[in-house]
DNA sequence: TTTATAAATGAATATTTATTCATTTATTTG
DNA sequence: CAAATAAATGAATAAATATTCATTTATAAA
């Protein structure tokens, strides 16, 4: 019952298989890395055969590129959820904080996957510029932070770097030591963090 | 003029060539990332024949783990440079992070490599083992912090790895955006480290 | 200078992996 | 239910890549 119902016989797709190749992909990558998976494979763990795989897309380039182009959408979504700046500077630092410890610790195989991605042949320069481009609210918080002399008078990249770096290694951490995170060492995460970069 | 001469009449190996091998490597791995390299251009940047490169290493997996290896023992050599568990807590904690801080900006491509491998089907769990062993004396470092007051009360890991993300991401942005690093920013980067961990 | 030997070469081969395609299956509409 | 159509399949093919090997080159000792 899709658009095409109207003017032709078919049978529709299945757009539930492209979440099943994206999950299938972001699995292998975690396991074995860029280097190591194959369009075969991708098709085993998506359960599909690997010519159904070119139906969704036309190389494996385009599906890196596509499923990269996903994550970082989600990341960002998640980035600045329930993010205002007109919220008081230390309420919005500590919203988006928490967001980006959120999609590391809920979505790790995105992370790894665009970690890796971004060392990789796949992904273009271009696509790399776009990423910067949508953390620059993150860019902006930061300067305002500076102007209301809430943090250190520092470089205001090296204080970004600062501020989210803890994450991605504490996170990475806890999954490969299979430790659980707490709430209460999320807030000592925090605070080791703010204790830095306060004025 | 080797061991066998003495035995055999023999073109000796050059063993120069090991080191051109893995330079082209770690630089091709900074360039296109593990998923893209292959054995034929490893050899035309190392400037020599494919067959070779199967002269002083079996196959690729061997010169990916060998390479692995030595960049390894090279970091820990670097980070324990000039460390005596004898000094201060405050001098012996300084010494080793700016020794962190060298190793990441004077080899980068070996840090790059070593990233990517750790995901990778190339190096095992025995290796990833090791590999942490090897940071056994940091962890001693701030368990002793924490006994003298000097750190705050908090998990060691979490200490340990807060301690040295910065480092990572600092250089890796700095890298890319090709900004010099000074010796005000490391510094910097040192205090605002200092501050957040501090007791 | 000759000889013995292993290094070095790169084209040839083997292997792996991406991609295609002839065939079958499922779905929608008339 | 039949017809039309695209999805789905997986074996076959093409392309890329790892590895081998017959040949040439360089070196050390006699």
């Amino acid at each position: 019952m899709n658009i095409y119902s109207f003017i032709c016989h078919v049978k529709p797709r299945d757009e539930h298989k492209i979440d099943q190749i994206f999950q299938a992909t972001l699995l292998l990558v975690k396991q074995k890395g860029l280097a190591g998976i194959t369009m075969s494979e991708i098709a085993g763990a998506a359960k599909i055969a690997t010519g159904t795989l070119y139906i969704y897309f036309e190389s494996k380039e385009k599906l890196i590129n596509e499923l990269f182009t996903q994550c970082r959408k989600s990341s960002v979504d998640i980035y600045f959820k329930d993010y205002e700046s007109s919220q008081p500077f230390a309420v919005g630092l500590k919203r988006i904080w928490f967001n980006l410890l959120e999609f590391r610790m809920n979505h790790f195989k995105e992370s790894v996957f665009m970690d890796q991605c971004y060392h990789s042949p796949y992904i273009t320069e271009t696509t790399k510029d776009l990423t910067k481009k949508m953390i620059q609210p993150l860019y902006k918080l930061v300067e305002r932070g500076k102007a209301e002399k809430e943090l250190k008078e520092l470089d205001t990249f090296m204080l970004l770097i600062f501020m989210v770096s803890g994450i991605n290694e504490y996170v990475k951490h806890s999954v490969y030591s299979e430790k659980k995170i707490t709430k209460a060492s999320m807030e000592d995460l925090y605070n080791l963090m703010w204790d830095g970069i306060k004025a």
